[in-house]
DNA sequence: TAATCTCTTCAGACTAATTTCAGCTTTTGA
DNA sequence: TCAAAAGCTGAAATTAGTCTGAAGAGATTA
């Protein structure tokens, strides 16, 4: 997941960003409420994580603001212990969840999960497409009885592919989802993981294959027998 | 998000619920147009899935009016297999959408995703002149069954024309808007491209042609037969 | 520490898209 | 009516986008 992490105290910023990166998720950091804001209207990330008590712009007018201009990231607001007042206030304006700090890591990573879960995009843990089999807890892609372990690249960029079956994928896409959307990958990292799934799908036997559309991008194809 | 069916297949339109139930959307369906409307007009919904074929009042109708009335709600509509020539009516009576009859769950998911992640954008996903179809995501180019995939600059080419439809776009238009303002194109480039893409339109079968007017530049036109 | 896995990077091969060219046809206007 | 201009199009040449094997850098595990 791309996540977000809206949050001055510096230290307390990186700490998060290591904890989730640790978690494979691609992480941006920003110090201040407008930031948040700019960052956040951008639509790519899957996540925000959002300190309440910020420079610039605090993080109810953030999420407000975000939810006014129908950004729906879930947003796990951050309180300080003494203004737990501001449970109300956090969830009116729009909020999905809050932890008062100090908190436990373990606790932040469960309440991220629960939350994204809940928003509807991994209630599956298996997606499925023709004959091709992609279970979201082991990370293994199969077809009748043969069955493949993927990287956590591989399994990402499968996964983007699987769940937007038919539609073309866009190598930009693939980059911001996959890689981050600050990161520096060019379009041949995502040309060799192609390269690894379509051996590894042609390994479990799958009359899946990945379609090449020049310029655009990639789509899942069935190839008729 | 709150979906509204409008399906009087009964079967299909449980189907249909069921399916956006388990994705934690909350579903209400009707049987007809005229209820589709009605519904439709109350502003309740982020999301609306309408069949063509309706009683009381068609699909088609439908949107139109939805439209007239200022409500902007995603429509996607479903046609069936053999209503092709439906697309141009659909798409340019304000849905946002269409899907062919029958298709598989899984994309009906990813489109119904795709465009509420939009909502507000008008995102055409197709450009329609007469029997001919103009993917705008998979430079796919259409009429009827047979389809034919465009290179970039044909589908470049193509857009303009079909972006315009009846006038003329000169030589220099189309040098400036696909090979771009420094570049050193000439007016034969656009013939080849122009000689290409007849070959394609001639290729999936439309009475549509690309007519030349001299010194001034192309346009589309209806064999009338 | 060695062994293994994953991810990235690079270069050459491959292939589709694009441009160029030449000879042809059609239109225009004196 | 005829020559010049404009447009058409098949084929060849060129370019640009993609594929993939190999090698190396980290990171993780035994």
């Amino acid at each position: 997941m791309n996540i977000l992490i809206v949050e001055d105290e510096v230290r307390l910023a990186e700490a998060l960003g290591h904890l989730l990166s640790e978690q494979k998720h691609s992480v941006e950091i920003v110090h201040d409420g407008l930031s948040g804001f700019e960052y956040g209207m951008s639509g790519l990330y899957d996540f925000i994580v959002l300190d309440v008590m910020l420079p610039k712009r605090n993080g109810f007018d953030v999420v407000r603001d975000l939810r006014v201009n129908r950004i729906a990231t879930p947003v796990l607001l951050l309180t300080a212990k003494d203004e737990i007042m501001d449970k109300v206030t956090g969830l009116d304006c729009g909020a999905d969840d809050y932890m008062v700090k100090p908190f436990a890591p373990e606790e932040l990573l469960a309440r991220i999960r629960a939350l994204s879960r809940r928003q509807g995009e991994v209630i599956l843990n298996e997606l499925t497409f023709a004959d091709l089999n992609l279970n979201l807890s082991t990370y293994s892609l199969s077809c009748g009885t043969k069955s493949v372990h993927l990287g956590h690249k591989e399994y990402e960029v499968l996964k983007l592919l699987m769940s937007n079956p038919k539609l073309v994928v866009p190598k930009e896409d693939m980059i911001v989802k996959v890689w981050g959307v600050e990161s520096e990958a060019e379009d041949n990292n995502v040309e060799a993981y192609i390269s690894f799934l379509r051996k590894k799908i042609f390994f479990v036997g799958s009359r899946v294959s990945i379609g090449t559309l020049r310029k655009i991008g990639y789509r899942l194809e069935v190839d008729e027998a």
